[in-house]
DNA sequence: AGAGATATCCGAGCCAGATA
DNA sequence: TATCTGGCTCGGATATCTCT
């Protein structure tokens, strides 16, 4: 059996009511009975029971969070500074790797207050009795929908890799990515390639286009391989993180040099761009900027929940690292 | 002021009584 | 007899009222 706040009470003896006020630093209790209750609960190794306090409180500080993609290494990141702001607000988070209807379903099982779901590609399709019942925030694509979305700018990502490009000289820029219709998120990119690409006045090759038809760091890879074999680009634009890792890997393998032979500038303005063998210049939101929006967003629908906004379109920025090089200085 | 007593939160489980 | 319904209790904690 736990020990309860009536185990304390009866060990210090005093009544089970003191015992809560003690435990919540009320200033109804006497410092020194205070004292006493405290070492008590150490003593006996009290650990609250979240159920009753949720019980009372009609709250439980606690947030889930649906992902399905556990593999991404962006996402990974996003999970991780997401936790760390919501652990500095007193919450807690819980995951679920499921379906986003079924992971809903558990979650309010728990009692949770509010749910984050990060929408991979394709749209959620919600039922609105779930939306209606519990504070829901996505990370996805803005559309039809009828939850607050945290939607990132793609398109102008691509335009601000473009255009960094373009400065540095590069005429031939290729670009490769997840071009599967129906992801929504990964065909704004590569629309905001071709788009760019048009505004510049430069011809997009159909060679030029790396369809790596998944997001892991092998359909990159293997796509990167393809591209690079068959198109001689100067500078690269990757869709992702995990793609990235499987450009790197291509480019190694037929002794290109990145970024003497090929700059590369990857989507996903992530810490961990850094870390990699070259260190890749990324474009878009960062990641601190984004779990805070998302943060934010979720814990204000939860205090005020007719306070929906339901589209926040972040705007991405331009994070230069070791992997482009100016064609210019070269000639 | 500082302590104890009591109502309350919500859902599960149990039991007794009513109904088909 | 089988099934359904309603009431009660329990769990642990907090908020508020009452007492000394």
């Amino acid at each position: 059996m736990s020990v309860t706040i009536k185990d304390i009470a009866r060990e210090s003896g005093v009544s089970y009511s003191t015992v809560s006020k003690a435990l919540n630093n009320s200033p109804l209790v006497k410092p020194e009975t205070k004292k006493k209750v405290l070492e008590t609960a150490s003593m006996l190794g009290y650990t609250p029971n979240f159920a009753a306090k949720n019980l009372v409180s009609k709250k439980s500080r606690t947030i889930g969070l649906v992902w399905p993609a556990i593999d991404r290494i962006a996402l990974t990141a996003l999970v991780s500074k997401i936790n760390e702001l919501v652990t500095a607000e007193n919450y807690f988070m819980i995951l679920s790797v499921d379906e986003a209807d079924k992971a809903i379903g558990m979650f309010k099982g728990f009692q949770v207050d509010g749910v984050m779901i990060f929408e991979e590609g394709r749209e959620t399709m919600l039922h609105s009795d779930v939306f209606s019942s519990i504070p829901i925030l996505s990370y996805g694509v803005s559309g039809d929908h009828v939850y607050p979305i945290i939607d990132v700018n793609h398109k102008k990502a691509i335009h601000l890799a473009v255009s960094h490009l373009i400065e540095l000289g590069h005429t031939s820029l290729s670009y490769i990515g997840d071009a599967t219709p129906g992801d929504k998120r990964q065909t704004e990119k590569l629309n905001g390639f071709y788009e760019a690409m048009e505004n510049a006045g430069l011809t997009v090759h159909e060679n030029s286009i790396g369809n790596t038809k998944g997001l892991s760091w092998y359909d990159g890879y293997l796509a990167a391989k393809e591209l690079l074999k068959t198109s001689k680009p100067t500078a690269l634009i990757s869709g992702s993180y995990d793609i990235s890792v499987g450009v790197l890997r291509a480019a190694k393998e037929l002794k290109i040099r990145i970024p003497e032979d090929l700059s590369v500038i990857s989507y996903d303005n992530i810490p961990q761009m850094a870390s990699l063998e070259t260190e890749l210049t990324s474009v878009g939101v960062p990641i601190e900027q984004l779990a805070e929006k998302m943060v934010t967003s979720l814990l204000s629908l939860i205090e005020h929940p007719d306070s929906i906004n339901l589209t926040q379109l972040m705007e991405p920025k331009l994070a230069l690292r070791k992997s482009t090089k100016s064609l210019q200085k070269h000639l």
